[in-house]
RNA sequence: GCCGACGUAGCUCAGUGGUAGAGCAGCCGAUUCGUAAUCGGCAGGUCAUCGGUUCAAGUCCGAUCGUCGGCUCCA
């Protein structure tokens, strides 16, 4: 028994003196049996821990209930534990992996020679609300490491044994959590006991690697998650329906955008007619702006000669992501998985002189990488796939004003489609780890340096990830978050030390000697497709006015409106506009109601009353009621929402 | 690539080992309509592919291809 007396400081400031091995629970009991009740964890001095552990020493003490973030991790943290838990209780012969809590709930890994199936799922989520009715304590216990090391090995948890021993010293004692019959090497905390935990729902059963690595055995991942109330999970639920809602394989089909064809191989898109004048637009928008911004467009092909790539180095640091060598007569092609060699020879093709530089060389450039068969999603990740890749080749006393520029050409991509929150990235190299990391120290402190300067020159909030920069330089990444809220990486901007040095590119400066130019990467949309995957996500599918494939509708309400609406039609088409009429035999309602699920922006019904006085009725998008207007008002109207780019109707 | 689930008409989906179905879409006809589905008829299928078990396979088994959820990967 400990003696004497502790201090502990409450975040009101108060400051109680208890006896030395005073609980959490015990002093949240003291201040109100309503807290006592709420408690679920607490935190000393930064630390989270259980309400039952002793305190030993003086510290800042903060209980922590619904309230409190750190609480809801704790709590998926025991979520998951009960997840064992019935699983054990159900198929005592399982294995156990380990059970984080994760950013929307949990998982718990199980190594067993038969997969779960559904109905295990549905059982086992059975047997977790039987042990939460049974409100079972989450006991802590200290076992000597050998000690914990025989009980695992008697019940053959391999796993187990395996992160005692990564994760302890031999002379440490070992700390263990009882949860019934279920007793899990863990760090804690948890809650007190399984009858606080509220609203749980298991989502799905997965393989996942051992350890993750692939070469290890499967084991089965059981993912859930769990709330503080019913009505939380139900709204996350809900969140996860709205999402599969904005889908944008499912909405790609059912607005008529693109396909993926089995005959044709997978992660291979076609554009439909609808998803090729967005992609027209995007590109139209890129070239513009290519133009202005001073890049030369440029066109390469798509099947190079294998030494090329020998060159690049692509064949050694890139092959596994290479579509195979073709034979053509005596030599070996291979298609083109990047754009930059092909800029390269365009740059070296004559000598450059430092009047030239920055050279800036732009090209909507289809690339085909192999990806493994698993991988491939939708849009998302694809084998074949249009880059608005651009190299620019400068001075390095260019370069940061040419990295400032490509950020904010960025930034102007993404705010103009739509998307006003991004984050920012700086990803450096680790000096510790050489061999994935090409260029001289001074060369990525140099680069590193510019895309730092040009990040604070311009006021942007970044996070810096050491070691996630690509084998031949530093990079900025630009995320978008789009309407609910999901982040996509599609920016880049990166330095190149690899290929210059590789393709002895030069120019001649001033005092006429050859220098070496430095080279950047950047593509903003990243891939097309991608991009447009993100666009249909994030928009769910309603487009702005000037990406609609179909701006406007106009329905004549019966066949002698016809006329009107063509006429009508004819103006809109004079200014521009994608415009239908939907003369179809039809009555009005059905033509709206399928115009409506196609999303089109405005449905413009035209009847007697609007021949005869030259207006039309306009549905606008989303909107129940109609307004009247002149026909000519309307087509002003829509000629500046598409020429503004707006992103409402 | 790995683990699991799935693959029936253009789409969404039903279908005990015993004659392949519905709704929508399509086509034809009627209807000419005021703000989210007009009515009737017709046509539509090697049940992903290949092989096996069986008197009999959409259904059971195996392989392959593809899709989905994850894992791994994403220079």
């Amino acid at each position: 028994m400990s003696v004497g007396s502790i201090k502990i400081r409450l975040p009101d400031g108060s400051v109680k003196e208890v006896p030395r091995g005073t609980t959490a629970q015990d002093i949240a009991k003291s201040i109100s049996p309503r807290l006592a009740d709420a408690a679920l964890a607490a935190k000393t001095n930064g630390d989270l821990i259980d309400l039952a552990r002793p305190l030993e020493n003086d510290t800042d003490l903060r209980i922590l209930t619904e309230r409190d973030p750190e609480a809801l991790e704790v709590y998926r943290h025991s979520s998951a534990h009960l997840l064992a838990a019935a699983v054990l209780e159900l198929f005592p012969e399982t294995k156990l992996g380990h059970g984080p809590a994760t950013e929307s709930g949990f998982f718990y890994d199980f190594y067993r020679p038969n997969p779960f199936t559904a109905e295990d799922l549905e059982k086992i989520e059975k047997k977790m609300q039987e042990l939460v009715q049974q409100n079972i304590p989450y006991a802590r216990e200290f076992l000597p490491r050998e000690q914990g090391l025989t009980e695992f090995k008697k019940g053959g948890d391999f796993m187990k044994c395996h992160f005692i021993e990564q994760l302890t010293r031999p002379d440490e004692k070992i700390s263990i959590y009882r949860t019934g019959k279920f007793t899990d090497f863990c760090r804690g905390p948890h809650i007190p006991s399984t009858g606080k935990i509220k609203a749980f729902k298991l989502l799905n059963i997965a393989g996942a690697y051992w350890l993750g690595d692939e070469k290890n055995p499967q084991l089965q991942r059981i993912y859930g998650t769990s709330f503080f109330s019913k009505k939380e999970l139900d709204d996350y639920l809900n969140k996860i329906e709205e999402a599969k809602k904005r889908d944008h394989r499912a909405l790609g089909q059912q607005l008529d955008l693109f396909s993926i064809q089995e005959l044709a191989g997978p992660g291979l898109i076609f554009w439909h007619p609808k998803g090729g004048i967005i992609r027209k637009e995007m590109e139209d928008w890129m070239r513009e702006q290519y133009v202005k911004r001073g890049y030369s467009l440029v066109y390469t092909p798509h099947v190079m000669r294998k030494q090329l790539w020998q060159t690049s180095g692509h064949e050694g640091y890139y092959v596994q992501n290479m579509f195979d060598v073709m034979e053509l007569d005596d030599a070996e092609y291979r298609l083109k998985p990047m754009n930059c060699p092909g800029h390269i020879l365009i740059y070296k093709d004559s000598l450059k002189s430092y009047r030239d530089l920055p050279v800036r060389l732009g090209e909507l450039g289809t690339v085909y990488r192999y990806e493994r068969s698993g991988v491939m999603h939708g849009l998302l990740r694809v084998r074949g796939f249009t880059q608005d890749d651009a190299h620019i080749f400068c001075t390095p006393g260019q370069i940061e004003k040419e990295i400032a520029d490509c950020v904010e050409f960025a930034r102007d991509v993404l705010r103009d489609f739509g998307f006003d929150k991004f984050q920012t990235e700086l990803s450096t190299w680790d000096p510790n780890d050489r061999k994935n990391f090409v260029g001289s120290e001074e060369q990525w402190n140099m680069a590193t340096r510019s895309l730092e300067n040009v990040l604070k020159r311009l006021n942007i909030e970044y996070k810096t990830i050491p070691g996630e920069a690509a084998f031949y330089g530093p990079k900025i990444d630009i995320k978008l978050v789009d309407a609910i809220g999901r982040l996509w990486q599609l920016s880049t901007v990166q330095f190149d030390f690899n290929l210059p040095q590789r393709f002895q590119l030069e120019y001649v400066a001033e005092d006429g000697t050859r220098k070496q130019p430095v080279m950047v990467h950047r593509a903003l949309y990243g891939s097309i497709e991608r991009f447009f995957g993100v666009l249909i996500e994030h928009y769910a599918g309603a487009f702005p006015v000037w990406l609609s494939p179909v701006q406007a509708v106009m329905i004549p309400i019966s066949e002698r409106h016809r006329d009107y609406a063509e006429k009508v039609a004819a103006q809109l088409k004079e200014a521009g506009v994608r415009v239908e009429v939907d003369a179809r035999n039809e009555k009005m309602n059905a033509k709206i109601r399928e115009h409506a699920l196609q999303k089109a922006p405005f449905l413009l019904v035209v009847g007697d009353k609007e021949a005869e006085s030259g207006k039309v009725n306009v549905r606008i998008r989303g909107k129940e009621k109609t307004e009247d207007m002149p026909a000519t008002d309307f087509v002003e109207r829509i000629k500046n929402l598409i020429a503004d780019k707006s992103p409402t109707l």
